[in-house]
DNA sequence: AAAAATAAGTCAACATGACTGACATATATG
DNA sequence: CATATATGTCAGTCATGTTGACTTATTTTT
């Protein structure tokens, strides 16, 4: 009954408890400062793919956060009260609402990304380029496959996005 | 305004984007089990460090999941209802209660993690033992300074107990 | 032996962020 | 004109976290 040691097999119960513990640190960073605006991480997770995709549309966030509308609806309020966000009638189709950070959520965002920029540097700074790539390749491997396509699709933007400036 | 482009720099957003889609597929797993026992993944989370750990007590489950009592308490009263947690009252201080899985918890455990399991074996496939030791470093440089040396001294503990059987 | 500290449990109230279901409105498309 | 789509809203529920106050049993300290 007790776990291989095979060396071909993962420690999986390390692989796990990395899993959750660097996670939560990880959400962890920005809290802070989210409380001080009486914001949660859904209003975090949602300015991100904002900042990330700028003019996209309600369903298209939707659709990446995996919530529901009813869910999204009061995140969304709250971030468009404070200023944090702008809506903008689509003129190719006047149903869609296209979503931007304004400059004062986009300076907002910046600071809730500080930490974990931070956090990523120090790593970085511990561990050569190859440790960092070969992080990169296993996070991807650890994805769903249906997930996988759009992702990648998603990496390939920002880098086409930054070959262009 | 824009992001550097330093090669020594991470790609942050590419980073952050990892993390949130792999936990959440990776946690996405168990889901159903879950559902099914009518449990939810703090129940999970519980198992997964008692079975981990058997015979700790209240106190030190508390401190690993960083919730409160009145937290636990509820999640706790389900698993023990269930009859997948045991209480035992310590011989040594007998107002601490030491929690085990039952046969029934373990097996139910292993349930849970067999699809976590699987998606770490289809993932180490896909690329060598250097990159998942290169995972696992990076990993632990995420995590807090504070919280390393504990971890560190649970990975050990893992470690040693595998060695004596 | 009495007092204080510790481990655990409980009651109540509340916040966040998910969910479902039903329905309304504006706009686009066949 | 009918239907589909994009968005928004109302109402209720659930899971999981929080704080604060209090009890009980047991151990430790004085």
């Amino acid at each position: 009954m007790s776990h291989s040691t095979d060396k071909h097999e993962i420690d999986l119960t390390q692989a796990i408890e990395l899993m959750f513990f660097a996670y939560r640190d990880f959400v962890a960073d920005p809290d802070k400062l989210l409380q001080a605006e009486n914001l949660g991480r859904a209003h975090h997770r949602a300015m991100h793919f904002i900042g990330r995709q700028p003019g996209l549309s309600v369903a298209q966030l939707l659709q990446i956060l995996g919530i529901t509308k009813q869910s999204l609806s009061r995140v969304l309020k709250d971030l468009l009260n404070k200023g944090f966000v702008v809506q903008k009638i689509s003129t190719k189709d006047r149903r869609k609402r296209l979503l931007t950070l304004s400059a004062k959520g986009q300076a907002f965002l910046d600071a809730l990304i500080a930490p974990q920029h931070e956090r990523f540097q120090q790593a970085m700074k511990k561990c050569d380029t190859e440790t960092l790539e070969a992080w990169q390749g296993f996070m991807l491997h650890l994805l769903n496959n249906d997930n996988l396509p759009a992702i990648l699709k998603r990496f390939e933007q920002i880098k086409a996005e930054r070959d262009a400036e």
